[in-house]
RNA sequence: GUGGGUAUAGCUCAGCUGGUAGAGCGCCUGGUUGUGGUCCAGGAGGUCGCGGGUUCAAGCCCCGUUACUCACCCCA
């Protein structure tokens, strides 16, 4: 305690216990996207400010970390502090999600692409958050994107290999919400909010569950839009579940919902819930968004949607795209860790003083044979010895000394 | 950015109304046990987060600060 040694704020170590879960959730989720025929790539850590500030990426443009330029000089800290704009002694960022990359790489690489590219990405962003529960500000997402696919098979095929993955870790209770940004914009329009508070008005209408309807009119009536029946239509959402086309209240978009109602159509295994409160918060979205929901947590488990206009920054031609991120973080908080195949695991304990090249070899025998093992040497105290190699996923033991034959080692099975 | 809680040994935590720094676990040593996971005894290890203040005296009270943590905002 003498010095600080934990990491950086927001940002975890992980012994081998909670590493080995990590990775076999890991290799559950790339197996299930692979399997749906998405392709696995990777892209930098960091892009240039520039391109991670285009303006597409709302409030999270704010958390992003910066990276200074090299070779600063004392004039150029000064020059920027007189022109008040400290962001342009920064020329870099590392990335606060895997879509804005995932657009730059899509621009530099069409050529080598098929015309519709599915991508898995699955790598660590970063937010200058402040962390909580289930928040760090470095956290793995899981990403599958559909790029040149105008069509709902984006959609489609991006939820079911979502919900196949989660139920492939064994992860029962998820819904996915869903919804439309036109559902959202012809509703607001509809009451009349001009769209210099369309924004604001959104984030409102997100706490719906919150801070409920009282809540939201208050916050709605502050920012200047009329309330008037805003309490009844607001109160109606809570049952709404999915209204009948032809009995559609007047706030409800009829080509977006008629889409929507394609996609539960095609997605009859999936707990499809519709919500005209989900909003989201990146801006770069046009139409479908999603989001994860699970009944014990407050916060969602991952989330997407359509973000047409978004590679047309980078390329100059639009292109349609469609996303779906995993937060692998809260994901694997809800998974048990397995202990899986510790048979196969095995510790030799040896006396302090045995000879190593005896052990090297005995060891060396072991691993031809297909098992996996460690060295450990005897301890004043034994048990807790084979208490943490237990834990550590080892499934059996056994003593020896520098002329055990391999033939003859006996195991003792490891752990309570 | 806003608010609450916490900070004592490697880990988990006690510490009364201010009065000599504690336990369990782990670690080390000696013995005990001896196809070995037991038990006994002893030992090492602490700027009580950091900096001020009050006091004869501060782990404890006051102020500040930092870190961690929970919640809000927002988000995966």
């Amino acid at each position: 305690m003498a010095t600080a040694v934990t990491p950086p704020r927001g940002m975890r170590d992980f012994l081998p216990a909670d590493k080995a879960t990590r990775e076999r959730a890991l290799g559950i989720i790339r197996g299930s996207f692979a399997a749906h025929g998405f392709d696995e790539i990777e892209t930098p850590v960091m892009e240039d400010t520039a391109r991670l500030h285009s303006g597409l990426g709302g409030d999270n443009e704010k958390l992003g970390f910066a990276v200074l330029k090299r070779g600063l000089a004392p004039a150029d800290l000064t020059a920027a502090a007189e022109a008040d704009d400290l962001l342009s002694l920064a020329d870099l960022g590392l990335r606060f999600d895997l879509t804005v990359p995932l657009a730059r790489f899509y621009a530099s690489h069409r050529a080598e692409l098929p015309a519709v590219f599915r991508s898995i990405q699955i790598a660590p962003v970063w937010r200058a958050e402040r962390p909580q529960k289930g928040r760090y500000r470095q956290f793995v997402q899981c990403d599958i994107d559909i790029i040149g696919e105008a069509g709902p098979l984006a959609e489609i095929e991006l939820i079911t290999a979502t919900a196949a993955a989660l139920d492939n870790l064994g992860l029962t209770g998820c819904t996915v919400r869903i919804n439309d940004r036109r559902i959202l914009s012809t509703m607001l329009a509809t009451w009349g909010v001009e769209a210099s508070l369309t924004e604001r008005a959104l984030i409102t209408l997100d706490k719906l569950d919150k801070i409920g309807v009282d809540g939201v009119v208050a916050e709605l009536g502050d920012l200047g839009i009329t309330t008037e029946g805003l309490a009844d239509t607001l109160t109606g959402f809570a049952g709404l579940a999915w209204p009948d086309p032809a009995d559609a209240p007047a706030w409800l978009d009829p080509a977006a919902y008629t889409d929507l109602l394609a996609l539960r159509a095609a997605l009859p295994g999936v707990p499809l819930e519709f919500d005209p409160t989900l909003v989201r918060g990146m801006g770069y979205y046009t139409g479908t968004i999603f989001e994860i929901a699970h009944p014990d947590l407050g916060y969602s488990l991952g989330g997407g949607g359509r973000y047409d206009g978004m590679i047309g920054r980078f390329l100059g031609t639009d292109v349609p795209a469609c996303g779906f991120s995993i937060g692998f973080e809260r994901i694997v908080d809800l998974l048990a860790g397995a202990d899986d195949d510790a048979s196969s695991a095995v510790v030799l304990v040896h006396e302090k003083d045995a000879n190593p090249a005896a052990l090297v070899a005995l060891k060396t025998a072991l691993v031809g044979q297909g098992l996996r093992v460690r060295l450990d040497k005897r301890t004043k105290n034994l048990k807790a010895l084979l208490e943490r190699a237990g834990a550590a996923g080892y499934g059996r033991f056994a003593f020896v000394t520098d002329d055990t034959d391999p033939a003859d080692l006996v195991f003792k099975p490891l752990g309570d």
